[in-house]
DNA sequence: CTGAAAGCGCTTACAG
DNA sequence: CTGAAAGCGCTTACAG
């Protein structure tokens, strides 16, 4: 029997007797042969593999959970298909080309962009490759050269903002995301949206990374120039983390003096006390319409809008 | 200018003359050329990739800090020699077949094991394989098939008590971790290592998991056997998080009223309220030696020692 | 349906 | 030092 015929059964079994299909499976069970990955993505021009890149400097990739929701999402999606995600790290200058060389090397099929900030080279390099790219989130200055994948962050903001309103309370403040990512600019977007022409600037206090320290810092921050303040929409659930610690070290009841709401719903939210109030993000869904957006796009299938999944509020303790 | 001199080039540039080195150079930097890595993968039969397999739950990925520290510390160290991580999750029985196929598959160079538990029928069949493996923690019932790199569990969980029996505590108990892993059993050793013939069989709870909410089930089960206990040791800090917690709502005061040592140094250590005492593991140093290892399995170095890297104390406001 | 053959893009002894 | 050639292990038109 040829190898032609082997190859073509362990291809899909097309143009291939019955009698050599069972053979050949039989042969290939009894031996436990697996076709070498290297001399087959050398034919086939396929590689099998999709890259995460994550272009995050170190802090965040050891503190985010939401992170790690979407590489476990992202990496079980791709295994259903028989892919392989292979994890890139492009935090520093130097990681950056090395990521670019890999692209070039054809190492991989396609690219799933993490975690992009305003002004990031990969994003226009990536895009400019060729090589199929899907961002989780809209990539700012690149919204319509790169597919993404994102949560709803602009409506789930105005729900809590509504929320903390309905709550009564008067003085609604916000420690904004850091604003060169797509979610810190639409859930502070969100946030005027319901607040309005009521907004002022000192109620507005934008976090300076996405950490537990960082919404701490930014906490501080807010209670020196707003004492009065009954509610912080914090825009990340670690960020509100932090914001409950700076809250705690002032002497202030949650949600007794201040009400205080985040955005994710990640394991987090009850993991502090209060349990908070926040916002779901369908992050497994979103990582698996990023692999579908991305094998579309492997496939040749052209434009695809950007997804927009839906939130949902999710009320607990501390509002 | 033949190809097999760019190659040699290409592969550190022996047996080139330097005008052709320089030309060849030149003409890479000039057109952006790179080698295709399945083409070089298939001539040298090696992958440049390595595996990170994970067999675990999908819980504890998602809320474990260590894996994390682990997948950004090995990536790390791969990508310093040009090496890349393939992340494949083995979790289900599903998930397991594939693992096995893609390592028949030569489609990565070795393998790094993480979170092995007793019985765990992957251990066997990758040291069988014949594929360079290393673990993480020594794995039940193979550490001498496999070779590992591990934290001094029990002598950082030795420590620890300790210093809970020095700062006056009468009823030392434990939140054990997990009796199907090494780390659980290590550490729950340093404990009997101190408490020794005074130890009670109720003193010690083993947890039904690595996780905040296993932990916090376990404390209030120890909290009903020992009511009067006033200190506790808790094998996780993330278990720890959830002890707190237990503790609690049952009224009691850390530290006041009951000591509380954690395990990890991670980064919940410092998110919780008091922040916690606990022993640092070395978790970054841990996934570069495994990386170490790995590579010079490859190699072909034969035998090589388990890593065992040392812990320390660190003692904040929870003790 | 099946086999022989070309080709995927590299690396690496082998002569020279 | 350098080029020609074989070979890595598959897939896939192409004849038959």
């Amino acid at each position: 029997m040829s190898r032609g015929t082997v190859s073509r059964v362990l291809n899909g079994g097309r143009y291939v007797s019955t009698a050599a299909l069972a053979a050949v499976q039989r042969a290939v069970v009894e031996t436990g042969y697996v076709a070498n990955s290297s001399a087959r993505s050398l034919a086939t021009s396929r590689s099998g593999a999709v890259a995460f890149v994550l272009t995050e400097p170190q802090e965040r990739l050891f503190e985010d959970p939401n992170f790690h929701v979407l590489l476990r999402s992202c990496t079980q999606a791709l295994a259903e298909r028989d892919l392989v995600l292979m994890l890139l790290l492009a935090g520093s200058a130097a990681e950056h080309q090395r990521v670019l060389r890999f692209l070039r090397g054809r190492h991989v099929d396609g690219m799933l962009l993490v975690s992009t900030h305003l002004g990031d080279p990969l994003v226009a390099e990536a895009s400019r490759s060729g090589l199929p790219v899907v961002a989780a989130g809209r990539p700012l200055g690149h919204e319509h050269d790169v597919r993404s994948v994102a949560a709803d962050d602009r409506g789930g903001a105005r729900a809590m903002v509504e929320h903390l309103v309905a709550r009564g309370r008067r003085r609604v403040t916000t420690v904004a995301g850091p604003q060169d990512t797509s979610g810190g600019v639409e859930r502070l977007a969100g946030y005027f949206d319901v607040v309005g022409r009521r907004a002022r600037a000192v109620d507005v206090v934008a976090a300076d990374g996405w950490t537990h320290a960082a919404g701490e810092r930014a906490m501080a921050r807010l209670l020196e120039q707003v004492p009065d303040l009954d509610a912080v929409f914090v825009a990340s659930d670690l960020m509100a983390s932090g914001a409950l610690a700076a809250l705690r070290r002032a002497g202030r009841e949650v949600p007794g003096d201040v009400a205080v709401g985040g955005f994710d719903d990640s394991r987090v939210a009850v993991q502090v006390d209060p349990p908070l109030t926040t916002v779901r993000q369908p992050l497994v869904e979103v990582g698996r319409r990023m692999v579908d957006l991305l094998l579309a796009q492997i496939a040749g299938e052209a434009e695809v809008e950007p997804a927009v999944l839906p939130t949902e509020l999710v009320v607990r303790a501390s509002t």
